[in-house]
DNA sequence: ATTGCATCTGAAATCGATTACAGTTAGCCT
DNA sequence: AGGCTAACTGTAATCGATTTCAGATGCAAT
């Protein structure tokens, strides 16, 4: 059987089939409630005869939009960004919308293809994951301020500068060193995120604040760590074993450190929670079958992120002007699990 | 300090500054060497002074192209994807190509949505991590073929109809059974992934084929699983318990079971590798530190995701039009850890 | 019957870049 | 000098949809 070499067909040749105009077929398609009914009929059925797919190029010119979204990650292979994707690509999806992700920590991104993404000629707005791109950010739009809204999710930008949605880190960690307490913890250490990053502050802030409700030594060489890595973990367990005066738990500001420092520890024949109890933060999927199952702060992650892209469509469609920068904050949870334990036992 | 209202700069107000029409403009952007030195000059020099960025979607309109790749991901909440996606990405941003991530098995996403990403109105080209859509596609391209080029990566779709760059998945598992086996394992099981999925049959044939050439005994009871997540593995946990003649090995069909079977085996009392060797595939990050560390079979994932959308580039650009698709395999790698050791000990 | 109004539809401009084609200029050759 | 070529550059058509504006139609009211 031979096949008519079917050319992709456009606006108008549904509308040729229809019997109207192509004006006719876009506002079927566009404002339906604005054709008369038969018309309407008409063209549907002309739109299914023909197989008419819209060019959303055409579409985005005409209408000055690009039609997508810019989501930047600081790194994609982290479990814990990919269920946020998750929750933002659910929400646009449903309104037609791509989103395009963008890796920010890749090892060879020339720092210029960043600002390129950023651009609004690139997206019309753009969640960042990434709280440590407002400098380089700043810097730029100072030189021409043309960039689509932008949208901080999990992590958000030092000044507050720009609208967040966000867990409650510092109650979070709050949470986390009063549930140690509420074991019997006296020593209580914490290993860090990255320094600079927000919500290495944030968890800090919230951890000492509690500790000092609480009465609590607070040392300063009780703070190790330095990156949310696992292997950033694995070094703490180290030191921490070489400390002349160890704390009983540690605070981990990520479960990947959480699981590096066990695993490093396991090593080492120092067990967890025999020995030390361990809470993380952010509750990722294997927490709960790591082993032991992870004791840790759970962060709403879908929820965080569909809530992001709530805020960013409020944003682009011009509903939400008011002066002040949005800021949501999300509450936390403590998932009790095994890797805490009573102390003394 | 007031600012004039800056419009968006367009091609021809950097054409005005440069003194030169817009066709020159978008000579020096698109093919710089067919413009005389000193007027390539004056206008990037213009384009500098204006700021001006390109318009995507006027520049896709005129190409006849969309300008994004479109790839389809089974979970985006799976680490071993995400990786993936990192090699894809980056390749293609060199490219000045978006890509956009669709996740296929979101809870409520309606199949026609799916559809919607595969049409060429979408994207310039596919790349399907998932080998579950050729039926819909298949189906829905009989009516009209406007597809853009697929390519099938880590999975393939079964009829072997598109290219694909994928694992070794049946000399993986081979290697993992010869490794038991080496071990001194003569009762070695399996924890499948899905059934139907491809991934779930090349390693089940591979593990089959070693099991043979091995002259060792294969009991279908041996076989547990059905999915590739953590809780699938956790059942099977239960029912290796309560199996009469216990395998003394397993081979899991991916990190996750094995992450899921030894941490439920760990709660009732099985501890891997004394009571039981694993072994994975994948080698996802947290391999390397759960506990005990996992061996397991490594592939390739930046470079499978890099390659995937190599091939991909090729077929946009039509430089592969030979008759049969393209099956790119690349090699795995045996990662010995702690999760498999001597039997007897 | 005429006017007025509401409802619907079509013609044509428009979005911003690319590129086929044609025109200009300068340089070279005979 | 005239003609020819090569090297650039500009004009204008084009990509495919949206939307403004105005025209057409039908109905109700006077």
């Amino acid at each position: 059987m031979r096949m008519a070499k079917t050319a992709i067909p456009k606006i108008k040749d549904v509308a040729r089939v229809a019997g109207v105009s192509a004006a006719t077929v876009s506002r079927v398609l566009n404002h339906p409630e604005t054709v008369a009914e038969p018309t309407r009929q008409a063209v549907l059925e002309a739109t299914r005869r023909t197989g008419y797919r819209i060019n959303l190029a055409a579409r985005n010119l005409r209408r000055r939009r690009t039609g997508s979204i810019v989501v930047l990650v600081p790194n994609l292979g982290n479990p814990f960004f990919s269920a946020i994707l998750a929750g933002i690509e659910m929400t646009f999806a449903r309104h037609g919308l791509n989103v395009v992700v963008f890796d920010t920590q890749q090892p060879d991104v020339p720092p210029e293809l960043v600002l390129e993404y950023l651009h609004n000629s690139r997206s019309d707005g753009i969640i960042s994951l990434d709280g440590g791109i407002p400098e380089t950010l700043l810097k730029n739009s100072g030189a021409r301020s043309s960039l689509p809204p932008i949208i901080f999710a999990c992590e958000w930008d030092a000044n507050g500068d720009y609208p967040s949605v966000r867990a409650d880190n510092f109650e979070g960690a709050r949470m986390a060193v009063r549930h140690l307490a509420a074991l019997g913890h006296r020593k209580i250490g914490h290993l860090q995120g990255p320094p600079g990053n927000v919500l290495t502050e944030a968890r800090r802030a919230g951890m000492t604040a509690a500790i000092c409700e609480l009465g609590l030594e607070l040392r300063r060489e009780w703070f190790l760590g330095g990156s949310f890595a696992l292997e950033s973990g694995a070094r703490a367990a180290i030191e921490w074993i070489d400390l002349k005066e160890r704390p009983s738990a540690l605070f981990c500001a990520s479960d990947q450190i959480a699981f590096g420092l066990i695993s490093e520890l396991h090593r080492n024949g120092v067990y967890v929670p025999r020995d030390l109890s361990v809470i993380g933060f952010d509750d990722i999927d294997i927490a709960s079958r790591f082993i032991p199952p992870l004791t840790t702060i759970r962060q709403p992650r879908t929820q965080l992120g569909a809530a992001a892209a709530e805020l960013l469509l409020d944003h682009i469609e011009g509903r939400r002007d008011t002066g002040e920068p949005v800021r949501e904050i999300l509450p936390v949870e403590l998932v009790v699990r095994g890797s805490t334990a009573q102390w003394p036992q």
